[in-house]
This record gives structure tokens, C-alpha cells and sequence, in this order.
DNA sequence: CGCATATGCAGAAACGTCACTGCATCCCGG
DNA sequence: CCGGGATGCAGTGACGTTTCTGCATATGCG
């Protein structure tokens, strides 16, 4: 008798899978267009229109089609999340906390914005890679040349990197921490704490973030007029760690105090000064960087300096969904982030005054 | 004119972006199917028109469009992880270690059969998760009568739960630990090193890890003939955790063991123990439910029990992509997976030979 | 009253791919 | 020499949206 039903009739035969656009308007008794417009908020509609639409669609459960929708505007709601990985596993276990809450922070903000995140490790098999529809990417730490970084690149798809592009990959955007100044201000605050001889446990690998930690530490050591007293070990590797901790302490030249720039350098630094006998922090000051909530917890408390992954994964993607609905003009931007400095027990005297910021809960924003 | 001359010319018109299907079969001097059919390796085609078909898409820098793959195959190669919410934030910091383990894990197995992961909160807004075409979700601890899976199960896509599903919610299959056999075989672990009367600590909450855990051990009590001792407080409050094993050590029936059922137990039982004089693990045993590696360097080391997050990822992910592929029959299926527990100096009283206790500042806690 | 403009909606062409159908060959046995 | 089955490809819809264009009516204005 009426449309709806001649439409209904004509849809029979089919298996009555997902309702489709088509289904909406046949059960509303306008054009697929009205639909569209109607759900999507443009056109011309009175609002009777519009609301009918919504009913009709409602009541029949109807969810538009992903796939078409992209195909169709070119737009998929989707940005990668590139993590490097070692070996065949993303991620290792010494980037655990860091991962986490960077994916955490990224994924809120992506969200708000409406866009959602596809873990994507670097090594993947490219056939995966290509079949994803990513309107970004945001990649961790990038290596040198990353074929993959490239080949998005060329495709015209937005790269938002965390860590400073090394080589010279065309990202449109990178955040990075301010290292020279973290470094410097840790440096500053053992020297208040009374430390003499400061050394650093650094690492072999060229990556930026490593080399300038590295050298603010050495221009500082020159700046002061002090010799400067490192070990540098395979990061990737995780009992090295210890040993180069070891070896630090077993200099005849032996600092008073330690920066460790990786995430185990707290744990491995603590056991080599048991070790040789010295206590935290009266005979031996540390700090190292970390995101371990732990560390508020051993004995004694380390001080940790805290790259804040959150604001990082946040202004990445931020940087990133700005790029892909053409925000920014287009260059490139560099957007620097500071660190915090959690002071705990172990970079702290007793008998000099209590300095720099207050002690602050780990899990606090 | 030919077909291919009369793409080339109203194709001339238009701005270079990427090289689609078209251009392909263009340069190669054949038609669109048979590029398909050569780089899926459909059709019957000789070897040499397939090998000329993916020299010159390759040349072309030719990427298939995700998109329009999707809408035609039905298939988007993207799978879902829902992680639970606890108000705007994605996953608690206490669940830190076991998401980012079973996300990695689950990573890669899906990885490995060709599909990627995308991070979707389960209070996302119901627009994001309706515009990304999943092919099938892993719901990590789903609530009871989860209105996004309901929706998700209703429009056909399988969905596999991490944790057995509360109430009766319709999903394909489920993965979880064996809760039970867990704690009794801490129980009996504990009560092998000596313990004479074993606490708990547990939740206030439903959920289905907290009652089979509770009921376990009551039932342990009362197999064994032990007056149960055990407080419970609400688990998300991370300060709750703290009071409680306080108010356990307080009791007049103290107990000389404990288990705490939740990640953070082990360093607030610890420094309850240490508020009270307790010598662990002289005086009192510790067991905790924990992924962290920081708990193998407390002082003493604490064993925990390993819910093993990437066995259970892996899975949950390999029963999900079965049910895509129609590879298991189509009816639920259950998996229960055994924990691992790791013995460590603080639920050991014989070989008291750990680790050289430090010179306590008497000054400090 | 007539013309211009606004309003409400419908038609149809994409978006880029895959899969079904079908048309030529070619080969081979009878 | 002919019929039937391989073989090698090309045409042609869908898939389910969005969006551009356009056609009717209403409405306003001189």
C-alpha cells in the first residue's frame, strides 16, 4: 500500500543483515539524501524532517557504514601509533611505564577529538600497514630513515613524531622533552644536595635523546670546572645495566653522587652502593629518569626526573589531528615539553636544607 | 578510443594524488581486474602477466585503498580493544602493568594473523566506536550488562571477553585465569613455609576475580580448619589499600601470612608490617597478585602470583580471529588459563640466605 | 501579478575495490 | 574438421555513503 511497503517488498529477497542508509528512507518515506543531511546536520531541513529522520533510523538500529563513509569523504577517524620494537616484540619491558601512560594520554586526547588509535609497531608486515586507513600517524622515537615514516610521508599522511626526528625525516611536527635544561636542573639540584663529583650512567647508542643528555652533562661539567666520570652501556640491553652501575662505583675516582639516564639505573645504582657498602643518599646521591611509580617506594625513595609522557602523548596528538584537519598552515613545528623533577630521599642531605620543589606524589596529573 | 585511453583522458584532468587501481591498469596495458586478480593472487593468470602486473604497481608506488576494500569485502582487518574506564580515563594506574603486557601480546598475535588493534575505551562517545569498522572486539573485565557489547553482539560482530562475563553477556568466547586453583595454591605455599593462620586481603567489589578469589579462600578455611581473617576495601582507591592492610595488622588475631588480591597490596602490606615492627618474612609471610618487576627488588623481594597477561592476550586474540574467520564452530567457547606463581624471599622461611639487609637509618620511617 | 529568491527535497555521480559473468582464443581428442 | 573444455583476460555491477546539481513549490517584493 504505501511506499514504505513497496520498498520493503523489493528488499525481501535479500538476507535482512545490517539496515542500511536505503532502509532509513524507505522506512521514513524520503530520499537517501534527506538521510544523509538529516543525520548529518547539513542541508536544508526543517527540524520536523530532521527529527523524523533520527527517529525512523533510531528505531531502526541503523549505525552508517564505516568503511563507506571513509571511502567516501576520505577521512577514517583513525591515527597509528607507531612504537619501535626489538626483536619481534613492541616495545620493551625498560619502556613499560613510559609506554603506557604516553598510549594513555594519546588515546584520551585522540578521542575527545574524536579520532581513535591503532597500535602499530614498526616492524609490522607491510601488508598490514597498508591496510589500515590512518589519517596520521604519530611514531615513537624514530630511527634514522624509517622506511615506514618515508612511505607515509609520500603518501601525503601526517607524521607527528615523539623525540626529535633524527636524520632528517619529514615529519610535519615532533614534541620532545627540553634534555640539556632536565639534565642541567637535576645536575644543579645534586650539586645543592652537596655533592662534590658528580657521574652520569649513560648509554652507547647515538639517539638524540642519549647524546644530549650526554653532552649538557659534559658542558656543565666544564662550566663547573669538574672532571667528568661516566659509564656508558647497550641501554637496549637490561643486565648491562647493572654492570655499568657497578663499574661506576668501582672507580678509584668514585662519585658522590649520580644521575642514571634509563629507567633500571635506580634499582642496579641502589644494589652496587649496597654493594660496596655506601648508604643512600649519605654516602652516594641519586637520581635517575624514570616513570616507575616504584621508585617512591624502595629504601630509600629515589628521585626520579619524569619526562611526562602524558603531556607528551597529548601534545602529539593534538599536533597531529591539527595536521590532519589542516590547522596548522602546514610547516613543520617543533613543540619542546619540560620535565619534572620528583625529589625524593636519595638526592637528599639531611643536613643541608630542603631545596628545589616540594616532594610530589607520583601519580598526581 | 580505447577503454584505457578514455580513463587516461578523464583521469588527466584531475590532481595527481596516489595511484589507484585504475592507473595501474593503465601503465600495465590491462584491465582492473586483472591487476586485482594479479597482486591477491586470484583469478588464472599466468605467471608473467602477474609478475609485469606488480612491477609496475610497484613502480606506481601503488597502495590498495583500505577504504574500498573494506566496503566491498566486508572485512576492515581492525580488531578492538575495550579497556574499561574509571571516570575519563582509560585503565587505572593499577592495572598499568597488566594492560600494557596483555596489549602487547595481543599486539602481536593479532599482528601475526594480519590484523592491527585499536584502543576504544568502553565510555568512548558512541560516535567513534560507530565510525571505526571492527571486524570484532576484545572486551578487557566487561561490567555486567556492558551496553556497548550488547550493541556490538547485535549488529554481529563477535566479541571475546578477557574475564569471565558477568551476568549473561552474549559473547563468542572468554579467556580467564583459574582464580580458584590460584589462591589455593598460594594458600598451601603459604602454609608450607610455616603459616598458621593465613589473611587476605580483598575487595569490596562484585567483580568476578574479587568473589571466585574470596570464595576460594573461605572455602580453604574452612577445608583446613582456619578461622578466615580478612579485610576488604574498595580496590580503585589506591589509598584504601594502604588503610586496610593497616587495619589487618591490627587485628588481635593477627594473622603471620597474608595474600593481597591486588597490585599495590605488596608495598602497603610491607609498610604496614614495618609500621608494626614486623620482620618479614620472619614474622609474616607476603604473597600479592602483581605484574610488576618491581616487587623482585623490595626489600625483602616479594612473591607474587602472575596472572600472565600476555598468555591471556594472546588468547583472547586467537579466539577472536577464529570466530571472525568461522573457524570455531560458532558456539562460546571458555578458556581457562593457569597463573604462575613466583616464590620470592617474603613467602619463604627456610632459606632465610636472600639478600644482605641494609644499615636502617634509624631516622627515617 | 510577475519575477526573483528561498526552501525542501530527490537524482545521480562518484569514492576504489573485488567478484561474478562472459567472450574470445587455443588445444586436443575423436 | 569439429565440438568441448581449458586458458587468459575484460566488462560490469555492486559495496554504502556523501555531495553536487537541480527541480519543483513556497515566499517576498515591487
Amino acid at each position: 500500500m504505501t511506499a514504505a511497503g513497496n520498498h520493503q517488498a523489493s528488499r525481501s529477497g535479500r538476507r535482512l543483515e545490517r539496515a542500511g542508509i536505503r532502509d532509513v528512507a524507505a522506512a521514513a518515506g524520503v530520499s537517501i539524501t534527506t538521510v544523509s543531511d538529516a543525520l548529518n546536520g547539513k542541508g536544508r531541513l526543517p527540524d520536523a524532517t530532521r527529527r523524523h529522520v533520527r527517529e525512523v533510523a533510531n528505531r531502526l538500529g541503523y549505525r552508517p557504514s564505516a568503511a563507506a563513509r571513509t571511502l567516501r569523504t576520505g577521512r577514517s577517524g583513525l591515527i597509528g601509533l607507531t612504537v619501535t620494537t626489538y626483536g619481534e616484540e613492541p616495545f620493551t619491558f625498560t619502556e613499560f611505564a613510559y609506554f603506557a601512560e604516553m598510549a594513555r594520554a594519546a588515546t584520551s586526547a585522540a578521542l575527545a577529538r574524536g579520532y581513535a588509535l591503532v597500535i602499530l609497531p614498526a616492524s609490522s608486515r607491510h601488508d598490514v600497514w597498508s591496510n589500515v586507513a590512518l589519517d596520521g600517524t604519530v611514531v615513537i622515537d624514530p630511527s634514522d630513515h624509517d622506511p615506514v615514516v618515508a612511505d607515509l610521508v609520500r603518501q601525503g599522511i601526517p607524521v607527528v613524531s615523539d623525540g626529535r626526528p633524527a636524520g632528517n625525516l619529514p615529519v610535519h611536527a615532533w614534541v620532545d622533552n627540553d634534555h640539556e635544561q632536565a639534565v642541567l636542573g637535576i645536575l644543579d639540584h645534586l650539586a645543592d644536595s652537596g655533592a662534590r663529583r658528580i657521574g652520569l650512567l649513560t648509554g652507547t647508542s647515538t639517539d638524540t635523546y642519549t647524546r644530549l643528555s650526554t653532552t649538557a652533562y659534559l658542558n656543565w661539567c666544564e662550566r663547573v670546572g669538574q672532571e667528568p666520570v661516566y659509564e656508558a652501556y647497550p641501554a637496549h640491553d637490561p643486565c648491562a645495566g647493572a654492570v655499568a652501575a657497578d663499574r661506576l662505583l668501582a672507580r678509584p675516582d668514585r662519585p658522590d653522587a649520580v644521575y642514571g639516564l634509563f629507567d633500571p639505573n635506580g634499582t642496579d645504582l641502589l644494589a652496587a652502593a649496597r654493594r660496596y657498602g655506601l648508604r643512600v643518599p649519605e654516602d652516594l646521591l641519586l637520581v635517575c629518569c624514570s616513570e616507575r611509580a616504584a621508585y617512591a617506594t624502595t629504601e630509600p625513595p629515589i628521585s626520579t626526573l619524569s619526562l611526562k609522557p602524558g603531556r607528551i602523548g597529548t601534545a602529539v596528538v593534538q599536533l597531529l589531528i591539527d595536521a590532519i584537519e589542516g590547522v596548522g598552515a602546514g610547516r613543520p613545528v617543533a613543540q619542546v615539553m619540560p620535565t619534572d623533577l620528583i625529589v625524593r630521599a636519595s638526592s637528599q642531605r639531611r643536613s643541608t636544607r630542603t631545596t628545589v620543589s616540594p616532594p610530589r606524589s607520583p601519580e598526581n596529573d
